[in-house]
DNA sequence: CGCACTATCTTGACTTTGTCCAGATAGTGC
DNA sequence: GCACTATCTGGACAAAGTCAAGATAGTGCG
């Protein structure tokens, strides 16, 4: 089965440099992912690729998420209290802005765009390959809500 | 019982403005947190807390907890992946830098010292109120280890 | 095309981290 | 010393995700 009318070719390649298989379940999870809105989490990415395949059970969700995670096709954030959150934006080391109330989530340009994109004053030694900024706040909904 | 011999006139005075009574396992948790080293976790609280005391309800540290950090005297960070961990440095809006390997967590200060710190170019309407700033990295350890 | 190799999927139990609930206990202000 | 209510206890429960073992199915190669 190949209905990867809707994965780019350079997201294919990228699947074949891992020695990822294009199976069905993984389409459908980078499909939901690419598709079905930006920073959604493992529940609503596992009932979205069930209802496109039919069947499909949490492990498989949760195992390609993981892998394409590692292979660098996907990005995985984990705001602090909430469920991680998946996107496919890789490679350009932007931030997000989390909204305290409904949890809405947005992009934010990162200046530098590399990372890591800020450095300490002092390293105490480490060696810093990333710095992950989480912006928190009240999106304009919420604001007026109050 | 007061064995508050140990805990600052001034995190008395803090707690008493949040309504927080003096109880022992409340004082045990905020002792631990404050001398037995930073950046702890619950679970290591909880064990360290129950040992001063005898016995004590896991119920009790997480409502400790979560009381305190609410109140601001305790500062709550939750590293993706990981358990949260406490601290009691609070109102400096420092960040963290954290080793991917064995995870030991150290402070790094803040240029601002005020949040939010960092302010996104594109505010997409938000009233932004904090950048919590993670930095991963390997420690000195883990980088021989290799 | 057909095979073998092994990545992936399925099912279902399990783990970790933490919360909810209800009743008993104990600080605190007056 | 009392009343008021914050807090503690014990135990069930919840969310998010992992582990394990066997079945299934992509893929490269001949």
């Amino acid at each position: 089965m190949r209905q990867n009318r809707d994965v780019t070719d350079e997201v294919l390649e990228l699947l074949k440099q891992s020695n990822l298989r294009l199976t069905a379940p993984r389409l459908a999870v980078l499909e939901v992912v690419e598709h079905e809105g930006k920073h959604q989490d493992a529940e609503f990415i596992e009932q979205a690729a069930r209802q496109k395949l039919g069947s499909l059970s949490r492990q498989a969700v949760y195992d390609n998420l993981n892998a394409m995670v590692a292979a660098g096709i996907l990005r995985r954030i984990e705001p602090a209290g909430r469920p991680a959150l998946y996107e496919t934006r890789v490679g350009d080391n932007h931030h997000h802005l989390i909204c305290r109330q409904c949890h809405k989530t947005v992009d934010i340009n990162c200046a530098a765009g590399v990372k890591p994109c800020l450095q300490p004053n002092d390293d105490h030694d480490f060696v810093i390959d990333e710095a992950e900024v989480v912006y928190w706040g009240l999106c304009p909904d919420c604001q007026t809500e109050n």
